[in-house]
DNA sequence: GCTTGACCCTGACATGATGTAAAGGTCCAA
DNA sequence: TTGGACCTTTACATCATGTCAGGGTCAAGC
């Protein structure tokens, strides 16, 4: 399979998969006479999990580590649970964040009248 | 001032001070006889202005808007308003979307034993 | 006056994940 | 055989920020 078919049927683009060939995520895929890269169904297996887990928000180098775990027949699952609540933390602690950087910006734009006058709490606010 | 002073009254690093005019985001400070950078009260006012519109999330281009409206007199605090509302709708975007990437490792982790045993719930929506 | 240490300058490289574009080789069907 | 769709590598861009190197400046103390 050339590297479009396994981008389509992954959802990884081809730039990202040569990117973690080129990384170091992914074992470099074996090549034709032609020099293509040429990938099979275990492959891109591999790829989906990868789009999964970045769609869940890891970030590559967590990636790494589950595709260790994924791959090691004797892995404990305690292992894979407590990154993936780490994760889970540290997203929290990202929502809450941007979640109180939003409340900050309603609460002002309440107080901000909104109209020609350009008396405004909000920029007042930035000044401080 | 030099840069290093108005760096530390700002809260601004001297690395961003530079690149923010160099990006033009604020004008090029005047220099002295060395080279040096030469700041004023105002011109640390600005940044600190800059720095509070970073911590609430507002990117660099959004902090060039918000810079013209507050140096304009003849502002209308609606356009700041709705600057900011519809910034605060991103941020909302933003963390829903990280929320749901936590409930879902949240749901995941607690339907894996997360022993000794390979087994594991995560690893197998992963694949999927 | 000289040294020393703290400060400043520019330029470059790095991060992380991804897109895009250029310049060129390959494959297949008509 | 030719055209179009595909592949290759390389390089540059994004966004905000850090850090480092190699060099100039300033001020205080000897």
């Amino acid at each position: 399979m050339n590297i479009g078919a396994a981008s389509k049927a992954s959802g990884v683009s081809q730039r990202m998969i040569r990117h973690y060939e080129q990384i170091g995520l992914i074992p470099g895929a074996p090549r034709r006479d032609s020099g293509y890269r040429d990938y099979s169904e275990a492959d891109v297996h591999r790829l989906r999990f990868i789009a999964n887990a970045r769609d869940l928000g890891f970030a590559i180098s967590e990636i790494g580590t589950l595709l260790a775990l994924w791959s090691d027949q004797n892995r404990a699952s305690g292992e894979v649970r407590s990154l993936a609540l780490a994760h889970a933390e540290e997203l929290g602690r990202k929502a809450r964040a941007l979640e109180a950087m939003r409340q900050t910006l309603l609460t002002l734009a309440q107080q901000c009248h909104g109209d020609e006058r350009p008396d405004c709490p909000i920029l007042q606010r930035l000044e401080d």
